[in-house]
DNA sequence: AACGTTACTGGAAACGTTTCCGGAACAAAT
DNA sequence: ATTTGTTCCGGAAACGTTTCCAGTAACGTT
């Protein structure tokens, strides 16, 4: 059943099938009506391939994400995909993992792919100008701070929330119950991801407070990973550095930590307040009930889509898009 | 940059850059260098399109899932994603609400992407001869027992646990430690879902062991979601009902009613024991650790996407697995 | 009555591949 | 010397759309 056919049983040219079937101003009511009457009795579908061949483009949009792993990760992709398919286009997801280039695979998709645009999930800040303009199509940045990027921002577009007062304000929440002695349990700290720029609310937040900064209450893990949070921390714990409050970069890693606190006899958060970063749901069933200062996941996804959707259709200009965060009061701090 | 242009530089017809590209036989050594030389310099890659049109075909894999939001299914469908990506085609990703039909999907979608396969991920198992057979290509039933079907099975092919033993197995744990009066919180039981086939094993167990059924013992919600899991059974909590041991058919529902356990001032394992199925990575961090029956969410995601594969290239015939679970000792029994 | 608009239509080229088919070049067998 | 077969190659049709362009019919204007 091809184009072809409805126009020989609508009694029409293939032009004007192909006209109706893309709501095109020229075409008469009785055109429209005796075709649509074809297309629906026999269910027809146009071929994808043909189309995109025809209009030489597509209706992919390429997702890239490094660690899906992440529970975080799978609201965002949720929303990212059903606003998708809402918009009409077809979500190609690509995961890559964390030694992989984002920028280079996403050149090479977008060629393999034909590619509309493309959404970055979780990735750094430090992509050359070179890099960006390697790719392209419009894309957007899901998931990792504005500010510290060092490119041109209207290049690309971004949704995520503020990471650096997000940190901040966690860090604040512990400070105003009277802790000073704060560790924290972040990924690396240079590499531009989110971990570095969380890193760097918190030290400002202890030079706010005036708490000096202590190595020592550094934890640094290589992964957002729960294991390894777990791992670390508990190795950590050993050493028996003094401490009463704990920050950590994202829930997935603080419910590594609480197990490696409660395998060392700290009671939460009688021994040591906890607070973290992300709101996934896990966290909300954590035992004690994790503190921590949520994202807007599904609003981001469905965000990012929008942005993109609209500058692919040329109705929009690239943008930086900073959502709220908002506190769950658990049972991790006292 | 066409394969028109390649043909060009390369000084050969276009026939024979196609041939190259496809590893046809009939081309000389000769030419396969003069071609590929060209390939490479230009970083070539054909338009996936028009090569799909003219084979009228595609490399698109389809993915049907219903509530990626059970953290069950993201490890899997990294696998899947992975192994997709791996085997050279493209991974095209769908996911449906609870009250959707996948098979309609699963049809619409076929003819709209041109799917060379598919894959369903958590569906049911009552699907009628007419339904399977209007999905016009190779599909794979992920994570629901092949036993329980009423199909042909030739028709489709299926990886999976045995759902129905696996759930015999976690009733036995409890009755092992002695526990008789065992509650268990499951989602639908007539809709040939996964809850069904494991409530069937719990089912079997209780008259194995010579336990009366007791319809008070049952916790049913209408989700596999965490939230209405703890909101269902604390309502059941507040009945007063007397049991020592509770089985819950996933560890996200598990995760649910231990909150809900503890709102009640249960201890567990002293006051009540508690085990699931699925051996997600956020159950094996609660307090205390969930004790429960692990599926091979890697291993299931790759069987899934191999077979399909040889089913495609007509390399193999639908075939119906079952792999094996272990059990996970938490500290939830005792 | 001639002309310009307007509203719609159909023919056909174009998109970038794959693949069928016929043929060239050459070697081996008769 | 002719046939037969092998190996490789190029031309061109085909895949199913979109879209440009030319054209027709109806209608209002001068």
């Amino acid at each position: 059943m091809t184009i072809k056919d409805i126009a020989r049983l609508a009694g029409v040219s293939v032009s004007t099938v192909s006209r109706v079937l893309n709501n095109h101003p020229d075409v008469s009511q009785d055109a429209v009506k005796k075709v649509m009457a074809i297309v629906n009795k026999y269910n027809y579908i146009p071929n994808t391939s043909a189309r995109n061949l025809g209009m030489s483009s597509s209706d992919n949009i390429g997702v890239i994400m490094r660690g899906i792993s992440n529970p975080f990760y799978t609201k965002i992709i949720t929303a990212i995909g059903d606003k998708i398919e809402k918009s009409g286009y077809t979500m190609v997801m690509q995961q890559i993992s964390t030694d992989e280039d984002e920028l280079r695979v996403a050149a090479m998709m977008e060629k393999d792919k034909r590619l509309q645009g493309l959404i970055l999930l979780g990735g750094h800040l430090n992509y050359t100008k070179e890099q960006v303009s390697s790719i392209g199509v419009p894309f957007v940045c899901c998931t990792f701070s504005n500010e510290y990027g060092n490119l041109n921002s209207d290049q690309y577009s971004s949704v995520c929330i503020d990471d650096e007062a997000t940190a901040f304000s966690a860090v604040e929440q512990l400070y105003k119950k009277g802790h000073k002695k704060i560790a924290v349990l972040l990924s690396a700290v240079d590499d531009g991801s989110v971990s570095q720029v969380r890193y760097a609310g918190y030290k400002r937040a202890l030079k706010d407070f005036n708490i000096p900064e202590d190595d020592n209450l550094i934890i640094q893990i290589h992964s957002f990973n729960i294991a390894d949070a777990y791992h670390e921390m508990s190795k950590w714990l050993d050493k028996g550095i003094d401490f009463s409050a704990l920050f950590c970069i994202s829930d997935n890693m603080a419910m590594g930590a609480m197990k490696a606190l409660r395998d060392a006899k700290k009671i939460v958060p009688d021994d040591v307040a906890v607070i973290a970063i992300d709101g996934i749901e896990a966290s909300e069933y954590t035992n004690p009930v994790l503190s921590t200062l949520c994202q807007p996941m599904e609003h981001i996804g469905i965000k990012a889509v929008d942005v993109l959707v609209d500058i692919i259709n040329n109705e929009g200009q690239h943008q930086h898009l900073t959502l709220p965060t908002t506190l769950r009061e658990g049972e991790t701090l006292r």
